[in-house]
DNA sequence: TGCCTGACATCGG
DNA sequence: GCCGATGCCAGGC
């Protein structure tokens, strides 16, 4: 828990990493909590950037649909479904999670 | 410096 | 409730 003054991409992985486990929660709530409201697009491209073997919880981030926003058939996209799965949060047969019960 | 793109959100049909 | 179009912000070329 560094107390230095962290960027943009930091700010984001750390409200990521709060995402209690079993819960998911939006681009845009991520933005939100980072203090950046209109930002969703960064909250992607900062996950994005994230090495495979990271500790953050990328997985726990769905887009306001309650989907996974990678395409379909990539590895990305099998592994968080998996990961959710694994943690209890299940998906209906059209793909999509309900945030009503499991967004944090 | 300026245009194009993107792990999104929101509105309207 | 799903699909398509439009708007926002930063990075990459």
């Amino acid at each position: 828990m560094t107390d230095y003054e962290p960027g943009t991409n930091h700010r984001i992985w750390r409200i990521v990493s709060a995402i209690p486990e079993g819960k998911v929660a939006t681009y845009g709530s991520v933005a939100q909590r980072a203090g950046m409201a209109r930002a969703a697009r960064r909250v992607g491209m900062a996950l994005r950037g994230l090495p495979k073997n990271t500790r953050i919880p990328w997985h726990r981030v769905v887009n306001a649909r309650g989907r996974i926003s990678l395409p379909e058939g990539s590895e990305s996209h099998y592994t968080q479904r998996y990961r959710l799965e694994t943690e209890g949060i299940p998906f209906r047969t059209n793909g999509t999670i309900d945030l009503r019960l499991y967004s944090w």
